[in-house]
DNA sequence: GTCTATACACCGATAGAC
DNA sequence: GTCTATCGGTGTATAGAC
């Protein structure tokens, strides 16, 4: 296998903070998940697990942007690139077997850290959805409530699936969620 | 003063969970918040934060029932008790100033000791929710899927307010909810 | 680049005076 | 019922050998 380490390291600890959350991610944990001596993740990341939640959080933020957001850029209908973008978020959690770290580091301790920056990169996000929504015929205020309300069902369907514990629930949420875009 | 203390100490503790998390809360912080020291806290909770988290855990599911859910039996029409069990659940978060403890107590380690609990308390809930889409005319399969839908809106603004530090941005989604219900 | 060993702060929790 | 003082354990982080 020619894939490169950092990113297999990358994803084992991002596994650890979506699962106990920054603050629940002990430097125990993030040494067992990988394999490594708490010494050798010090080697990696100088910073400590604030270096690792920075890097990871760039690193979410860019696989979001290319697996779900991308695909609002395209020559399909608009409701039809909405459903592509459905798709893509559902990719991007691997169908909410995964939380968004995102989501993880606005909240506790990290969220003083990243909040500001989490912030404006959702309201750019909000934009772009707003002007997909505008192509539709809404107008820019009912577009950005849809856009708000597309947003807030995506990440309320990631919630309530940790919430009743069951994937499937997210997989059909999601599944009717594209029906209605594309309806 | 006539109100009982015991609710005001049960107030400011929750505050600290549902801002820190529950690994995030410590009982510094508890002690601050409630003014009291540590071993105080240790008086009125013998089992320490376990203890505290199970006590806020019921309180939080008690108060979703009387501020949301009871306003689903009601002598109104169907849609008319959704747009009101929905104005209840922004009542029960102040409008989205406050988090759901039940959401938070979902994550991480906390999760592992209520998980069951919480998911067991989901399922009747949307139960119960899907018997009212039920009423409007949806089969018991679509009722289903409908209030899974309901919900997930409700905790996505809840989580999505977080994210954009906005909680505009609560009230006007949930404002715009209760308008497509009652269409 | 990985390890063992360790430093030191803070965590949850307890003892015991008042 | 509240406090101060303190315990043992674990957290993050570092030193230094290999």
């Amino acid at each position: 296998m020619r894939v490169p380490s950092r990113a297999i390291l990358l994803n084992q600890l991002e596994a650890v903070f979506q699962m106990r959350g920054y603050e629940g991610a002990t430097l125990t944990q993030l040494a067992e998940a990988t394999g490594l001596g708490k010494a050798s993740l010090y080697h990696h990341f100088p910073g400590g697990k604030t270096e690792m939640a920075a890097v990871l959080l760039r690193e979410a933020v860019a696989r979001l942007e290319q697996q779900a957001f991308s695909r609002l850029s395209g020559s399909q209908p608009a409701p039809e690139r909405l459903a592509q973008f459905v798709a893509g978020f559902s990719d991007y959690t691997e169908q909410g077997e995964r939380n968004c770290l995102v989501a993880v580091l606005a909240q506790g301790s990290a969220a003083e850290i990243h909040g500001n920056a989490i912030a404006s990169q959702f309201d750019i996000w909000l934009r772009r959805l707003a002007a997909v929504y505008e192509e539709t015929g809404s107008r820019p205020k009912r577009a950005r409530r849809e856009a708000e309300a597309l947003l807030a069902s995506l990440y309320g369907y990631l919630l309530t699936t940790r919430l009743l514990a069951d994937t499937g629930h997210f997989r059909r949420g999601l599944k009717r969620l594209r029906k209605t875009l594309t309806d």
